[in-house]
RNA sequence: GGGCGUGUAGCUCAGUUGGUUAGAGCGCAUCCCUGAUAAGGAUGAGGUCACAGGUUCGACUCCUGUCACGCCCA
């Protein structure tokens, strides 16, 4: 006995059984155990960051994560799947700083560095425990226990490993970064940080003329604008953009020639009599002019003083050239760089001149501000002075303007490595391909050498110990033990706050840590081998088991996670650090916007899994688009949707089989091999192509093309094969026919529950339990994923169903047409196709067609012009390239061939044309024949078939039709009443003389469908009589259950 | 501004190497079936395949440009 399903499935419920199940028997260990000495198939995990709860898009990635490793396990593949979690960087830094009350950085550093980081480490699993809860309550299978950390120690030990073997690679460098200063805390801020305070304030704006040498003009000046003056003294270059107009005018004031933007001259003159156009040029002609300092504190600097270009310099404001002083602009920095020019910084910590500019030493720089526009002033070099209200970022701890200027930085030396990675890349399978062949090419192709110090404090640190005296000699450190062993001190932990106080001492020299962190991207870039504290520990295996065969993530992770994995890998073993990688979207809300929490546009994902179950939100996400980048609209009634269209049909087969199965006492022993029936033989092929399609898709990690398939297989089950085989099951003596049956579909439902099992984890476990012999393993997901399906397979059977159902369903179209509904039975139809071996093949399975569209014969023949007419149409693919220009007007021409050349053409001859003086000859690939139903008649065509209706009725089948509305009235009054499906009854009716002659004529018939003892005549019927109406026919019927 | 992608029915999406009647589900309307029942089936209405050019005998499909949206970058 199978156990009884309650018709009240909760599926939420009872996914929550499975999960305590899954628990009690340890069955994600059971899998990997069982696999143990099996081929590994490797999957990373990307780290997430704790710092919130889980959203969809995880939810996403977790299921894609699920699913490829549940599949390669019962491939038969060892596959463990240690979770992971970023536990460094700033969103935990900021979640700290808001629970310590601290504004920033300077204030981190008053409080204490270890105050703050400890306060970071508490509040790093302040959300494990729910993201714990979510990920398992959506069936993902993922090893908690066995996490990695990025803050723990062997982890951290790892990143310094990884650093030390770029520092052996010469590949570690110090340059700058221009961030935001704070001069009155002496320290740089985020760029975060910097966007939370801004204030309107007034700056000078001034134009500026710098001289230009050896240009066709003598005397000429370029006109620069800029709202820093104080910056000026430290203007290396001048900047122009390529493409935009420049114009070389004469003042007829005071006869001066300048060149600026031709767009900027109305912001300099009114009036255009008031200047002369000598000349124009465009920027990239204006390229590599040399002009004099407009200060001479640098003149001897290498590569300055000369025009350069670049997209950046827009004409909005100012002149349409641009002032550059690399310390102290990103865009200047940049374009300065390219041209080597070194930058100069003549300001201290405080902000303040130093020597390297006497006129204004011991000035705050934007205090100098006046003295420097004054000095232009005297040296005729101010062309106009003005002032400018915009908003300016300030420090938020002391409400001072900040300062961008050029830090310390370190970085990866990554643009020597782009052909490499291509390289790499070349060898990874992406889904979708055009992610890794376009967008992630694009993006390695064009790969910037990257930074990766943080001015932060809670990260793993740069280990690099700096000589106090000389900052050009440094120490990195690979190891603890090296550290130990230089330092003569015992290292436990490897934050700032430890060993920030660890110093070096050798050769009578001090060495003092960098105080940089790292960005936490090289954490996540290098987990392949610090999860496995490789290369201290898990050598071999980690050597054996390198690159990942596969990894996930979002669409948001190319200049992420899979850019950084795949830099590190390169740099380091020269391989790529993935095989496979599938990309999902982005997940949106239902009206296409971002999910916000503010708006509300979006259902709460617990809400989702507790209404319709994790398996329904799981086959919603994965059967659409989002699993090929591209995005998705998430929707309640799209979850609603799969749960009505895949999981409730399936869940009903079986329960229809459960509920047969044990009324019968039929049990997996009594299976038996054979199958006599063509019903049998097609759902076992159904199921095997099944079994191809979803193993095809799969091992091309295409999950979307893997969920397809089985849409149409539970539609084959649910809508042909039990809908067309229940009364195999009904009937009551036990013969080979009901045993085979219940065989099928307990081989169908078994071996669906398997393919299934990735997808739907719960579902799936929960019908295979009840299912599984106890020779059978424990858990569905302990089974091996079926791939034996060749040998079921029977294309030729599966045609010729295709053939029926075309039939059966022409014949439905006719019946509604003519409003002739199913319960009234029919004399005929004629089912006629003229290819003699297709007609052999559906009549095989008429008394499906009779049976299906309530007919009492069917007719088999291969002449259909009683019922249609035939027409030749073009068969454009064979025509068009043999005719070309002459297609179109050889269409009417074939359109109106008659019945006999149609004939004859189909009979193998060749039938000529003339067609615009050329001969042109027809052969049987040149025409596809169309049939055209006869008007009148109740015919349909479709293809090569041919389908009529004998619409005529008379005495007996309408007797007959009323028998059968008597049943299904009858059936459907022991649904209301609620009987056990095998309860007998008793029936008592009166109606009039043809609802009795019918009755009288079809006894039979009814006690049988309704399960009756007896079905009398009843002068006033029983009790609880129940009026009824039998096609126009009124009645009393009373039914009541049998006493046995 | 650049790279990549997307744009097909009211909504969510299919659409094979270009081939002439562009499909499915949901929703809507009408009907049918029902002891698998939180069901199921059929029919119908609903499309300038984002727009504009081009290539071709033939374009949703290939090419060019434009627009809108998304991701990443600047």
């Amino acid at each position: 006995m199978f156990n009884e399903i309650s018709s009240k499935v909760s599926f939420p419920g009872m996914e929550e059984e499975v999960i305590k199940l899954w628990e009690e028997l340890g069955t994600f260990k059971k899998s990997l155990e069982i696999r143990k000495n099996s081929k590994e198939f490797v999957f990373y995990d990307g780290p997430p960051f704790a710092t919130g709860l889980p959203h969809y898009g995880h939810l996403l990635a977790g299921t894609i994560k699920d699913i490829i490793p549940r599949y390669q396990a019962m491939r038969g593949h060892y596959v463990s799947r240690r979770f992971g979690w970023d536990c460094h960087g700033l969103p935990i830094e900021a979640l700290a700083q808001e629970a310590l009350g601290l504004a920033g950085a300077p204030a981190i550093q008053e409080a204490g560095v270890d105050v703050f980081n400890e306060q970071c480490r508490s509040m790093v699993t302040k959300y494990v425990e729910e993201w714990e809860k979510t990920v398992t309550r959506m069936g993902r299978w993922v090893d908690f226990e066995n996490d990695y950390k990025t803050m723990d120690t062997p982890f951290m030990e790892t990143i310094w490993w990884v650093f030390s073997q770029l520092w052996k690679q010469d590949r570690i460098y110090k340059a700058h970064r221009i961030m935001p200063y704070s001069w009155k805390l002496n320290t740089p801020l985020s760029n975060f940080e910097a966007g939370r305070n801004y204030q309107d304030v007034q700056d000078p704006a001034i134009t500026v003329r710098v001289k230009l040498l050896d240009f066709e003009f003598e005397n000429a000046s370029a006109l620069i604008w800029t709202t820093t003056p104080w910056t000026l003294p430290s203007n290396l270059a001048i900047c122009a953009g390529p493409d935009i107009d420049y114009v070389a005018i004469k003042d007829k004031e005071t006869h001066q020639i300048f060149v600026l933007a031709q767009a900027r001259l109305s912001a300099y003159y009114k009036k255009e009599e008031e200047y002369e156009i000598l000349k124009s040029y465009k920027g990239s002609e204006l390229k590599g002019l040399k002009y004099e300092p407009i200060f001479d504190f640098f003149a001897d600097n290498e590569n300055s003083f000369q025009i350069l270009n670049d997209d950046f310099v827009s004409t909005e404001d100012g002149t349409g050239i641009v002032h550059m002083a690399p310390a102290y602009g990103e865009d200047d920095y940049r374009i300065c760089r390219e041209v080597d020019i070194p930058l100069v910084d003549p300001l201290d910590e405080d902000c303040v001149f130093t020597a390297a500019v006497p006129d204004y030493a011991g000035q705050f720089c934007k205090d100098a501000d006046k003295a420097i526009i004054k000095a232009l002033k005297h040296g005729g070099k101010l062309i106009h002075q003005s002032t400018i209200q915009h908003s300016y970022p300030f420090c938020e701890r002391t409400d001072t303007p900040l300062i961008y200027r050029a830090i310390d930085a370190w970085y990866v030396k990554v643009e020597d490595l782009r052909e490499r990675m291509l390289k790499n890349n070349e060898g990874v399978h992406w889904t979708p391909d055009y992610v890794g062949e376009k967008r992630f090419a694009n993006w390695l192709a064009d790969a910037k050498d990257w930074n990766i110090s943080r001015n932060r404090f809670w990260g793993s640190c740069i280990p690099v110990w700096v000589n106090v005296d000389d900052k050009d000699d440094m120490i990195c450190i690979d190891s603890i033990e090296k550290l130990e062993e230089l330092s003569g001190q015992k290292v436990e932990d490897l934050h700032k706050h430890f060993v920030d106080e660890i110093l070096i001492e050798k050769d009578g020299k001090t060495y003092k840590r960098t105080p940089e962190v790292l960005d936490c991207w090289f954490e996540s870039g290098s987990m392949p081998y610090a999860q496995n504290h490789y290369p201290f520990e898990n050598k071999e295996h980690f050597e054996a088991n390198f690159p990942a065969d596969f990894i996930a993530e979002g669409l948001d992770q190319t200049r992420g996670w899979f850019y950084t994995l795949m830099v590190l890998s390169t740099a380091l073993f020269d391989k790529p650090a993935f095989k496979n990688v599938v990309v999902n979207g982005m997940v949106l809300a239902e009206d296409g916007l971002k999910m916000s929490k503010r708006l509300k546009n979006y259902p709460d994902p617990t809400l989702v899994i507790n209404k319709y179950g994790a398996d329904a939100l799981r086959l919603y996400m994965i059967y659409s688009p989002v699993v090929r980048a591209e995005s998705l609209r998430l929707s309640e009634d799209g979850v609603k949707n799969s749960l009505r269209h895949l999981i409730l049909p399936w869940w009903n087969a079986y329960s229809f089989f459960i509920t047969y199965a044990n009324i019968d006492g039929w049990t997996p022993e009594q299976s038996v091999p054979e199958r006599d029936n063509l019903m049998d033989r097609w759902i076992q092929s159904s199921l095997a192509r099944l079994e191809q399609q979803v193993t095809d898709a799969m091992d091309r990690y295409d999950l979307q093309a893997a969920v397809r398939p089985f849409v149409a297989f539970i539609e084959d089950l649910t809508n042909w094969y039990i809908r067309r085989s229940r009364r195999r099951f009904w009937k009551t003596e036990d013969d080979t026919d009901k045993v085979q049956a219940y065989s099928t579909l307990y081989e169908a439902l078994l071996g669906l529950t398997k393919i299934a099992a990735p997808f739907t984890p719960f579902i799936s476990e929960t019908i295979y339990q009840n299912l599984k012999t106890d020779d059978m393993p424990e858990s569905v997901h302990l089974c091996d994923f079926p791939t034996a399906a060749d040998a079921k397979r029977d294309e030729v059977l599966e045609g010729q169903m295709a053939m029926v159902m075309s039939a059966v369903e022409q014949g439905r179209t006719l019946r509604a047409e003519y409003k002739l509904k199913n319960r009234q039975p029919l004399a005929k139809m004629h089912v006629v196709c003229d290819d003699e071996k297709l007609l052999a093949n559906i009549q095989a399975l008429e008394s499906l067609i009779s049976d299906e569209l309530n007919v009492r014969a069917v007719e088999f023949g291969t002449d259909s012009s009683e019922l249609a007419t035939i027409q030749a149409k073009p068969n454009f693919k064979q025509l068009g390239p043999k005719l070309g220009p002459l297609m179109k007007k050889a269409v009417p021409l074939i359109n109106s061939l008659t019945d006999e050349q149609i004939a004859s053409i189909s009979a193998g001859e060749t039938v000529a044309v003339e067609l615009e003086g050329k001969t042109i000859k027809l052969t049987d690939a040149d025409i596809e024949i169309v049939r055209n139903p006869k008007e009148g008649m109740a015919v349909s065509a479709e293809g090569a078939l041919v389908v009529g209706l004998d619409t005529q009725l008379n005495d007996d089948l309408i007797s007959e039709g009323l028998a059968r509305e008597f049943v299904n009235k009858v059936q459907n009054l022991r649904k209301e009443m609620d009987l056990e499906i095998t309860q007998r009854i008793h029936i008592a009716f009166s109606s009039d003389e043809s609802i009795e002659l019918a009755v009288a004529s079809h006894r039979n018939y009814i006690e049988g469908e309704t399960l009756a003892l007896s079905c009398e005549k009843a002068a006033n019927g029983g009790e609880k009589i129940t009026e009824i109406d039998l096609n126009g026919h009124a009645c009393a019927v009373s039914i009541t259950a049998a006493v046995e």
